[in-house]
DNA sequence: TCTGGGGTCCTAGGACCC
DNA sequence: TCTGGGGTCCTAGGACCC
């Protein structure tokens, strides 16, 4: 017995550029390009003609000459989704956020009170496109990837729904770049080895492909190749870093402009984290140079702390210590990232790679379970049967 | 396909403690 | 003096996602 598809993938469309053609009426049924430098998003109509994302914004007009251009509004995007999460919110309580434009939603409870998850789905996208004004796709599914996995094909502006029994028919003839986790490297590594679709990386042993793409990986793949999946619908994550950068554009910089690029994104985030209330231990400098080569550089104080001056000073020295790099390789892009926040980090257990079955993880579980309580355990599923790590995270 | 800004997760090595 | 292993924490880098 499989299960059955209960669990819903909703991803609105070219997000930023529908807004804007919700919001102005000239835009509607052009191509729109919403961006300064590179592209951050395009409407349809422009992707027609080749426009991805991230592109040069100069590329894009030579592509596509006629494209319409608009600065993006950030609050006018933050305050559209609310909206739309409004509506998914109303629809289950188990709502997942992937991020500002996309969700998990689990509605297997759902049959008997609203119906079907095909005919929720449908409900769903009607009333985005009615209470927000904008299109959405949604992919039904068993699992969170198959789910993904189905919006994506439906795209734009559609529903598709992936029954239990046609998975496989459904997934296999997918090409791997298709997956969830697989980029450029690990596609071109799969491709060397004569691996194209996901139906091959099915039927390929685990064990092989853990050889050139590590461990957790290859079991990982694997399994969403396979239709495992055993990540719930979780509510209520809390982020686990904040961090801000800048691009600075080609050099060189007189240190004292990087400085007080720094000084401001430290701000920036230093006041994000006090106003949600958040306090981390440990700050990373991030930097990118000429060659597009990058380096960080982090440092963990001995308490969590929110105070712009405490990060600051970190931070500063951090840059100072890079400061070898940046005159040998010239810098075009600062970043700053808190992480270690209180209460959110997790425990890793780390099991020997020979023996582990799921009576010794269930043991290893069952021990943090003891020091930390039963609400620790959020993730502690085996993957496969030669799992390396596990990781129960801590609720916040 | 020549590069924006915000994130997540995994791997590996070294220091250090018992 | 030599020899072991288990475990945690920190740092750096890489891949990937929207």
């Amino acid at each position: 017995m499989k299960g059955r598809a209960t669990i819903l993938h909703a991803d609105l469309d070219s997000f930023f550029a529908s807004v804007e053609q919700r919001d102005d009426p000239s835009l509607r049924g052009r191509p729109v390009l919403v961006g300064g430098g590179v592209v951050v998003a395009a409407s349809y109509e422009a992707k027609a003609h080749g426009i991805r994302t991230p592109m040069n914004h100069r590329r894009a007009l030579e592509i596509c000459p006629g494209a319409l251009t608009v600065r993006p509004r950030m609050e006018a995007y933050s305050e559209a989704s609310r909206a739309v999460f409004d509506v998914f919110r109303d629809t289950t309580p188990l709502v997942d956020p992937v991020s500002i434009d996309e969700a998990f939603l689990e509605v297997g409870g759902l049959a008997r009170l609203v119906g079907e998850p095909a005919a929720i789905a449908a409900t769903l996208r009607a009333r985005v496109r009615a209470e927000v004004g904008l299109p959405i796709t949604v992919g039904v599914a068993r699992t969170k990837f198959l789910a993904k996995v189905a919006s994506a094909h439906a795209k734009p502006d559609g529903l598709l729904v992936v029954p239990p029994d046609s998975e496989d028919a459904f997934l296999h003839p997918l090409p791997v770049e298709r997956m969830w986790g697989v980029g450029p490297a690990t596609a071109e590594r799969l491709h060397q080895r004569g691996i194209t679709t996901i139906g091959d990386l099915a039927r390929v042993p685990p064990r092989a492909v853990a050889a050139y793409l590590g461990r957790h990986s290859a079991y990982h793949l694997h399994a969403l190749a396979t239709g495992q999946d055993p990540r719930p619908v979780e509510v209520g994550r809390r982020r686990r870093s904040m961090g801000a950068q800048r691009a600075l554009g080609r050099g060189p910089h007189a240190p004292e402009r990087i400085d007080s690029a720094l000084a401001g994104l430290v701000d920036r985030v230093a006041r994000r984290m006090r106003r949600s209330g958040r306090r981390g231990r440990t700050v990373t400098l991030r930097l990118r140079f000429d060659d597009f080569s990058r380096a960080t550089r982090s440092h963990t104080l001995g308490r969590p702390t929110d105070r712009t001056a405490a990060l600051l000073s970190t931070a500063r020295a951090l840059l100072a210590a890079a400061q070898p790099l940046i005159d040998a390789r010239g810098c075009t892009l600062v970043g700053v990232a808190v992480t270690g926040f209180e209460g959110g980090d997790a425990i890793q257990l780390e099991l020997p790679f020979a023996g582990p079955d799921q009576a010794a993880l269930d043991l290893a579980l069952d021990d943090v379970r003891e020091r930390f309580g039963s609400a620790a355990v959020q993730r502690g599923t085996l993957v496969g049967r030669d799992p390396g790590l596990v990781m129960p995270t801590l609720p916040d």
